[in-house]
DNA sequence: ATGCCTTATTTCATAAGA
């Protein structure tokens, strides 16, 4: 199974991009953050095989996952998420040929200051809440949830660069959101469920990133940042053959300030819904 | 060269991104 994740900033914007980008790494599964749509151009990507599951309310925010290996019980939110005040579509999963597949976009956070900081802080711990009741870890989750899914994988647009090495320079970050020890420890206290941070490797240069600010150039200086993260299952994360980032997809005209992560999985597909 | 910000919307300005 080809897994990938992609912050495309505007399903819309980006969708003549994401067709041809479909059509060219041809991953089974993508999970995809700011949509930024309330109605998902479904058909397009139906007329390439993909079935669509979208969870998007505004101009703001959105989350889908495509997949040609099946698409089943599909969950939209997390269930004790907070909201801003209301709760944001920034989650969605479904299971994909067999593996659990959850498409996150974390709250940015602004500044360590701002009330949106602790709503991220809080999301994150909502989240591994989530997971843990799917992964029914020992000891945690909800008694009589459905849980138990063996082969999970979480990934997306987390907001948090987990090392100093996942950004091109720590310096510049100091007093800022993405880098602060409570934003690194509630992403690595998600680790704990046994999941594993599976780091691609880039196409050129010795910095994995997955982001580069529009402005000043940045992306061909590599000033980045690794903050679109894939965390799987021990057993699945095993099965890693590759990962590596695409930084094809974020050169020339109109692309998103992400590229997309893309990791193969070998063999790993239990079971591909005849149709 | 990869190239100096972009998105949707309450649009000739604003909020947000990270």
């Amino acid at each position: 199974m080809r897994l990938a994740t992609w912050n495309v900033n505007s399903v819309t914007a980006r969708l003549p991009r994401l067709v041809d980008w479909l059509q060219r790494a041809e991953p089974d599964v993508l999970c995809l953050q700011e949509t930024k749509v309330a109605e998902f151009p479904v058909a397009e990507l139906a007329a390439l095989g993909y079935e669509v599951a979208a969870y998007g309310l505004n101009r703001w925010n959105g989350v889908a996952i495509a997949s040609r290996v099946g698409l089943a019980d599909v969950t939209r939110g997390l269930p004790e998420e907070p909201g801003f005040p209301d709760p944001e579509p920034r989650a969605i999963g479904a299971t994909c040929g067999g593996v659990r597949v959850w498409s996150v976009y974390v709250p940015n956070g602004r500044t360590p200051d701002s009330p949106h900081y602790g709503y991220k802080l809080h999301w994150l711990a909502a989240l591994r809440k989530a997971l843990a009741d799917e992964l029914r870890a020992p000891g945690e989750g909800t008694p009589g949830s459905a849980g138990a899914y063996a082969d999970l994988v979480v990934t997306g647009d987390f907001n948090v660069a987990p090392a100093d090495s996942d950004v091109w320079d720590p310096a510049a970050f100091v007093g800022s959101t993405h880098v602060t020890p409570a934003e690194r420890e509630a992403v690595a206290a998600l680790l704990t469920l046994d999941l594993r941070d599976i780091v691609p490797r880039p196409l050129k240069g010795d910095n994995p990133f997955t982001y580069w600010d529009y402005r000043a150039g940045m992306f061909h200086q590599d000033m980045g940042m690794r903050i679109d993260l894939v965390f799987a299952t021990a057993g699945l994360a095993g099965q890693a053959a590759d990962a590596y980032i695409d930084r094809e997809a974020r050169k020339g005209k109109a692309p998103s300030d992400h590229a997309p992560v893309v990791v193969d999985f070998a063999a790993r597909i239990a079971a591909i819904p005849e149709k």
